[in-house]
DNA sequence: GTGTGGGAGAGAAACGTTTCGCCAAAGGGG
DNA sequence: CCCCTTTGGCGAAACGTTTCTCTCCCACAC
């Protein structure tokens, strides 16, 4: 049998108001203190966080969302926050998504079942409807590299970091650029896009042709068939950004099955770890993930606090430009 | 202010019980059925699972304790795990011990102070001394990835898996073969060097001289070096085994900066979307980590119904060899 | 007609905490 | 020396479920 505060009690000769008290740092006497400390050893004595949640309404855990598990940048986000939120005493309840609207609805009405303090989300689309259930029941949320409206949101500058990319580009003499991007049914692909869009007009004085920046389908294969795409046109790219990890990979591997003669300048997005294996080494839009994964752990902790400010809070982080090898 | 059982009682007119056994499956009348029906949606009542879990000493949540968070192996374990568990109603709340075997010992204390029905872990290393705390509180314990004696586990056949990928190099008519393994420490890295001197000595008559085979740093720049050092051997290997995917990822870069001519034969481990990245192609012993997720997952989901021997289970899966391109 | 058994429901007691209201003693300022 | 506040402590009532024990009722077999 476990042991609960009866047996402290009856160890103890202490009320249960007492015992309470040392366990929520209240005001204990020195010598009381060593008793409970002692009867608490003495019984491997572990408190119950489901009595004291049911009790003082904290279930002392965050559910986390993903689009995907499978992913750097959100294990890096997962392993990051749940870290931070360990720390301060949360549990961390992870689902994936799976990139499924439908799912993530599911999912978040699970957690909210669940009894969660807070959620945490990466959402798949725009769509913001599915977190009624959450909003409903007062459940704090905040969306990771998604802007949502009323909603809090870390994010990164997505425009600034494109137009780094297009700025190296141009400096480099390109003046064909062409992008790898997914529809814009993601704020982010949105973002990079018009960033892109932007960009270019801003160091060219023309407006990227369209057909340069097609919507691909977010993958790996959309990378390689985007690129080879790109490449077949009549007057193809010099150069090539593309606006994610995956993108930048299915790229890759198109590139290598290409003569090297013809290869276009290559930016891509993410993940250092892989910059050193794929070639050509391209440059790389690296994204702050651990300080993404913190600022939102921190707005958690804070409005589990009751702190912060009534509207929704956005953060916005930069990124920096990681110059690769053969890419200007 | 939520809905609770009071509310429907006050809806309906029925008794605590009567709701109670409704949403557990019990025998209820069917007006009475719809009656506490049409009360929940009016109400948008929500079962707290807190208070539930308080009374039936359940707390409906499953620890996941990780070595690392990223890796695509620990991944891909996760994502189907949760989803099972999900799907059996149980919350995954995610853990990374970050190879260290001291906080892996925290985040265990951690998850049984949350009352976790039960744990699953990727464990650092062999000693199993930090599952004491889960022992003492009869919460059932699942290892991934390695034998530990006492604890159920679910594992592959890494003897058979190295077997296998030296048949084909020997058939291929390489007679002296590296390996590229971590220490002794984890049962994993031990059973693939057994099974490495074991297969290398059956086919050849001989066992693999002690240079052929020394551990590396089990990491990226590990596999980097190791490679690099078999390389300058004065009989350097013609053929090169990498116990994981990460010896697999640094032997690639390494040879990658190495010319084309002398680059041995590589078998490598895992992650099959990588396999169409790197350049040479190597030969993939590959896991089945989701069926060992779902293995996982259903031994969990066994214990916690209280059913299965009273022993500690084993599940042992097959590897199978992906053959690549230019690796015999 | 009389047991018997099970279905359906009710009341009340858990489950292990936190918290509310109350009290006694100690400390401090006038 | 008295009043007021603070400190440390106590008992009891929550928190929202599940579960134990009872009762009623009806069908069924004998």
């Amino acid at each position: 049998m476990v042991a609960t505060y009866k047996d402290i009690r009856r160890m103890t000769g202490l009320s249960l108001a007492t015992i309470s008290k040392y366990y929520n740092g209240g005001n204990v006497l020195g010598p009381n203190r060593e008793l409970i400390e002692k009867a608490a050893t003495a019984l491997d004595y572990q408190l119950n966080n489901v009595a004291r949640g049911l009790r003082s309404r904290r279930s002392m855990t965050v559910g986390v969302i993903l689009d995907e598990l499978d992913s750097s940048f959100n294990t890096t986000i997962v392993s990051r926050m749940e870290e931070r939120l360990r720390e301060a005493g949360y549990g961390t309840i992870i689902c994936d998504s799976r990139k499924d609207a439908e799912a993530q609805a599911d999912v978040l009405r699970f957690l909210v079942g669940k009894m969660v303090d807070a959620i945490v989300v990466v959402p798949v689309d725009d769509d913001t409807s599915f977190l009624a259930p959450a909003r409903d029941r007062d459940v704090p949320v905040v969306a990771v590299d998604r802007l949502m409206p009323g909603t809090d949101s870390v994010i990164i500058d997505n425009r600034a970091a494109i137009a780094s990319a297009i700025q190296l580009l141009t400096h480099a003499g390109h003046t064909t650029i062409g992008l790898l991007a997914g529809p814009d049914t993601t704020y982010t692909m949105r973002e990079r896009r018009a960033g892109f869009r932007d960009a270019v007009q801003d160091r060219t004085g023309l407006l990227p042709r369209s057909e340069l920046m097609t919507p691909e389908d977010v993958s790996i294969e959309g990378g390689y068939a985007g690129l080879r795409r790109l490449l077949r046109l009549s007057a193809p790219p010099t150069a090539v950004v593309c606006a994610n990890y995956g993108f930048t990979l299915g790229a890759t591997i198109a590139l290598n099955e290409l003569g090297q003669e013809s290869w276009p300048a290559l930016v891509g997005f993410d993940n250092l770890e892989l910059a050193r294996l794929i070639r050509p080494r391209p440059t790389l839009v690296t994204q702050p993930i651990e300080a993404l994964a913190l600022e939102a752990a921190e707005l958690v902790l804070q409005r589990l606090s009751g702190a912060g400010p009534d509207e929704s809070v956005t953060i916005t982080l930069e990124t920096t430009l990681l110059v690769g090898h053969e890419s200007t």
